[in-house]
DNA sequence: ATACAACTTAGAGTATGCTCTAAGTCAAGA
DNA sequence: TCTTGACTTAGAGCATACTCTAAGTTGTAT
């Protein structure tokens, strides 16, 4: 019987290196991981799924203070059910906000790119 | 008769910091920019549309290494078009990926955003 | 004349987010 | 028994990209 993942596992799993995950732990972003007899790391699915959760925001663009934010508000309870949604939705705001812009950029380098090679078939 | 713009008009015109822009020239950026009688730089409209150019490229993502060496194959000439067509169809190629990475994660955190909403109703 | 603001340079300092190290524990296999 | 490898911790180190500072010069307004 398996009591649960080891951070090797998890990294494996989610992407992160296991340097990265103890990291989050030690500041905050991972509260309360299971500990085997001998002291290592056990996680859980949920565990593993709140992790992927880190690793969304992260790639995203979330700051990490802002991630630990979210966190805090997590362990206060019930009560900042609005904040975390709020917090949530200004993040939905500024990813799109991002894609749009890179949406954006990317004409202009498309562009660039056209010019080069119009100059390509003239040059060779 | 105006010789040509100051590091501050660039800055704001561009949305760089004064601080920035002359960084990226003493990083090699921004290659021959002019100077006033006394030293002061003096912007051309070229000038503000390669730094125009140079903060499209950052704000995709690209790192100052990769810009370097796009600035530095510029200075070695026709030779090179070929090489700088090849570093920005990587470029566009990693920012597509981008965005794509980004709607899919947009997704996942608009379903927790969601389920916050289901239980936002539930609970008042 | 003098104060002020904007500029110059080289170099130091900061923010963020990892990433690695050192010293030690522990369990399993040769 | 001894080695190997994975784990632990706290803390140091590093990469990137700015951002600021200090000391000095210059041009303009009062």
């Amino acid at each position: 019987m398996k009591s649960g993942l080891t951070v090797q596992e998890v990294a494996e799993r989610t992407g992160l290196s296991a340097h990265t995950i103890r990291y989050y732990e030690r500041i905050g972003l991972i509260p309360s991981v299971g500990r085997a007899p001998n002291g290592h790391r056990r996680y859980t699915e949920t565990d593993v799924g709140w992790i992927e959760f880190l690793k969304c925001l992260r790639s995203t663009g979330m700051p990490l203070a802002e991630m630990l934010r979210y966190v805090a508000l997590q362990q206060e309870g019930e009560g900042t059910f609005q904040e975390r949604l709020a917090l949530l939705e200004a993040h939905r705001h500024r990813i799109k906000a991002k894609i749009e812009e890179l949406n954006k950029l990317l004409e202009r380098i498309e562009a660039k790119i056209n010019w080069y090679r119009s100059r390509e078939v003239q040059s060779g």
